[in-house]
DNA sequence: TGTACATCAGTGAACGCGCGTTCACTGATGTAC
DNA sequence: TGTACATCAGTGAACGCGCGTTCACTGATGTAC
């Protein structure tokens, strides 16, 4: 349901942009219909207009939070060449990504088991694979030359994700103090130790093989 | 506000099972009092003389997984003699625990940004540390002696717990599939890569500098 | 250009439901003498 | 051993609140002739 009027989307971008602030100032238990409504200024009725329920508002805002994290990682990647520059690439966007959007991120990883995702699981799965598709089609080449170690595809994901995330969450949560500048500078190149490939010569040589770019 | 008597013991007991069977079976949404009272059959009351509020119980509850899942992986952990043996060690008792414990382990996943939480983080912060300082005990001479990379501590922890904690997550979820066999025989070794010391055999020297201790 | 009409966008009072919580109470257990 | 009393454990009807949602409506925008 995208609106047809340009007031339509101002009110939903306005909606989505207030829904993203509540969530981060009041959390999960202050993220309400009522919540929202009051800090957009936008009316109860216009919300349900363009999104339905507040699930929809929910969804929808998780959706955009999403492609924008995976864009800004496949910018990233894309501008790479070889699969350590990639990895050191995706994950460097992963951190730039969580300290520059906050509010985004969080929402990202508090929204993931909270139900008002479950009724659109399927179209966020879609959303999701679309992206991840990309990011995939740049892997693969790399992997089948032997660029990557020949893991199963899927734990690559979890090998390079992982401590990212776990980074980014424990940054997001306050309890532990992390500096993410020093998870920038160690992380990119300790996710890759974990990837590359074991070296094969006697000993040194080019590392990981590339030396291109 | 611990029991006094068996029967309030047993009825305890039988409230935090019911509550997890609830969660693991309704979600999110229908972790509710009145869920957890049918399930139980023990009365609104009685829930209330023992936990003080429905946050309460969440928390007591969040509680007890975390603690089960920590002392096994300390279990596994002093087993071990080798910082590799002891990383490895670590990864296949939180995947074990995983699966024997799958309702347990989906809780603890979900219920972090959970809100009903918040009141008692304090209470948490503190039972997760006195667990995590037993770790840390084992870790910490093995660092100093240069088996594990010279990364700063927090990051350890990323690095171990962050693709675990991502596989586990993935395999709760469903929406991916991903075989927990498969993923015990490959991480350990592969989050283990992430953190040993480059090799300092003839030509590489030690690195990044360490060897201290 | 003016008018008529359809659709989109926005409004806010009202509603019903189910949630967490309270409370006055009964029954069981432990203890003192 | 028996009795009296305090505390712990358990009960369930009742309550109030705030949630998401509905709906009849007005106003704005776009379009056809």
């Amino acid at each position: 349901m995208p609106p047809k009027q340009q007031r339509g989307e101002a009110t939903v971008e306005l909606l989505l942009t207030s829904a993203l602030r509540v969530y981060a100032e009041a959390g999960q238990q202050g993220f309400t219909v009522s919540a929202v409504t009051a800090a957009s200024k936008v009316s109860l009725g216009s919300l349900y207009h363009h999104f339905g329920s507040f699930d929809g508002l929910a969804a929808a805002l998780y959706i955009r939070c999403m492609e924008q994290l995976f864009d800004e990682m496949i910018v990233a990647l894309q501008r790479s060449r070889t699969a350590r520059t990639g990895v050191r690439a995706l994950v460097q966007a992963y951190l730039r990504f969580t300290e520059e959007h906050r509010d985004a991120a969080l929402f990202l990883h508090a929204s993931a088991y909270s139900g008002y995702l479950a009724a659109r699981a399927e179209q966020i799965k879609a959303a999701k694979a679309a992206k991840l598709a990309v990011i995939g089609a740049w892997m693969q080449p790399r992997m089948e030359r032997g660029e990557i170690l020949p893991v199963p595809g899927p734990l690559v994901e979890v090998l390079v994700m992982g401590p990212v995330a776990e980074a980014a969450r424990r940054w997001l949560s306050d309890t532990y103090e992390l500096d993410l500048a020093e998870v920038a500078r160690i992380l990119p190149e300790s996710i890759w130790r974990s990837l590359r490939p074991e070296r094969s010569e006697p000993c040194g040589a080019t590392g990981t093989g590339g030396g291109g770019g």
